[in-house]
DNA sequence: ACGAGACTACCAACTAGTAGGTAGATTATG
DNA sequence: CATAATCTACCTACTAGTTGGTAGTCTCGT
C-alpha cells in the first residue's frame, strides 16, 4: 500500500525541515540536493522553480492538516478533548523535535517578503485552522462543554494566537516544555470543571 | 538635544525594518545600502559583518524596551490597565505600519538558523519580556485587580505567546484590525469586573 | 595633518536557474 | 516480436546575478 520511495517527496520533506529552521530564506537548492544525495540540477526537474517547490509543500500541508483534522474529529468526537489532543499534538512534536514549528507559522512571519504565489497558500492554511477550531469551539460552548467569553470565531483566533506564540516561546527558550507550560493554563480557562 | 542625522542609526533602522519585513536572511547590505543611498562598502565601515549589525540592533531593541517600560510602569501604575497599555501600544504600531512586527519575534521563528551571537540577543529579549510581565501580573494578582489561574510566571508566558501569535495571524490575514480583536478577550479573562 | 566617513574597485562563494546530454524504462507501431 | 519514439530521472557544465566582505583611495571638517 505504501508507495516506492520517491523523490520528490525527498525533495519535499527536506524542503520542510529547512523551512521550520530558517523560512523560506533560509536554505537553497544546494542544501537540498547535499542532504538527500542528488545533484542540484535535478531539483529543478521535479519543481522547476523555489516557488513551485514551497507552493507544493505548503499546498501538500494544508492537504495533510485537512484529513488529519477530519480524522482526529472522527476518533475523538467531544471538543474539550479534541482541543486537549490538538495541544497535544504539537506537544509532542516539539518535545520529540520531529515537527518543531509550523510550516505555515513559520512563513507567515515572513508573508511580506514571500512570493505572492507562496503568501496566498500560507493564507488559505490559517483561514483552514481557524475555521475548524471555530467550529470545534461553537459546538463546545452550544453543548456547555466550553466556557468562552466571546464569540467562538474570536477565541478560536485566540487560541490558535497562544497555540503559535507557544511554538514561538519553546523555541526561543530552547526549552521544548515551555510549550505544554503556556497551553495547560490556556486549556484550563476553556474547559471547566478542572483545576 | 536630539542627535544630527546619524549614518550608523538610519543602518540600524533600515536593517530593523527590513527584518520585520523578512528575518536575518531577508535582506542584504546591498537593499541597505540602496535605501539610505550610500554604498555597500560604507556600511561595513559602521558595521563590519552582518552579525555586527543585526547583534547590535538587537541589543538596542531590548534596551529601549527596558527603558520603555520603566517609563510606562512611572506613567501608568496599575497592573490591569499597564497589561492593557502595552497591548494597545502594539495594536496601534501594527495598525499604523510603523512596527508591524516584533523584531525578536521575528528572529526568535528562525532562532535554529541565527548566528549563535544574535541569538542569545533574541533569547535575552524573551526572558527580559518575560520577567517583566511576570512582576505586573504578580502585583495585580497580589491587589486582586488581576484573575489568574495559574502561577504569575506561567500566565506572562501565556500572554507574551498571546501577543506573539496574534501578530502573525494580522500578519497572515493581511489584517490589522485581527491584533486587537484577539488582545481584547485575553485582557478582559485577566482583568475581572468587565463585559 | 589627521581621522572619520565616504568612495571605487575588487573578490570568492553562493544563488536560482538553464543548456544539453545520457541511461534506462515504457509505450506505440509495423 | 522487434524496433522506434517517447518519457523519466538524473547528470555535467554553465549562466547571470547576488552574497558578505576586503583593499586602497578620496574628501572634508576640525
Amino acid at each position: 500500500m505504501n508507495k516506492p520511495s520517491n523523490t520528490a517527496d525527498d525533495i519535499l520533506a527536506a524542503g520542510r525541515r529547512f523551512i521550520v529552521a530558517g523560512g523560506y530564506n533560509g536554505f537553497s537548492y544546494a542544501d537540498i540536493a547535499e542532504v538527500i544525495g542528488i545533484r542540484k540540477a535535478s531539483i529543478h526537474h521535479h519543481f522547476p522553480s523555489k516557488v513551485d517547490l514551497v507552493q507544493t509543500l505548503v499546498r501538500r500541508y494544508l492537504e495533510d492538516a485537512v484529513t488529519g483534522m477530519a480524522e482526529l474529529e472522527r476518533n475523538v468526537p467531544e471538543p474539550p478533548e479534541l482541543l486537549r489532543t490538538y495541544a497535544g499534538f504539537w506537544a509532542r512534536c516539539i518535545e520529540d523535535a520531529s515537527r518543531p514549528f509550523c510550516v505555515c507559522a513559520m512563513l507567515a512571519s515572513e508573508l511580506p517578503a514571500l512570493p505572492p504565489e507562496v503568501a496566498v497558500e500560507v493564507r488559505a492554511y490559517f483561514q483552514f485552522l481557524s475555521g475548524w477550531l471555530t467550529g470545534v469551539i461553537e459546538r463546545g460552548a452550544g453543548q456547555g462543554a466550553l466556557t468562552i467569553s466571546a464569540a467562538p470565531r474570536v477565541e478560536a483566533e485566540a487560541f490558535m494566537a497562544t497555540v503559535h506564540g507557544a511554538m514561538l516561546s519553546a523555541r526561543a527558550y530552547g526549552d521544548t516544555a515551555a510549550f505544554a507550560t503556556i497551553m495547560t493554563p490556556t486549556l484550563q480557562k476553556l474547559i471547566p470543571g478542572i483545576q
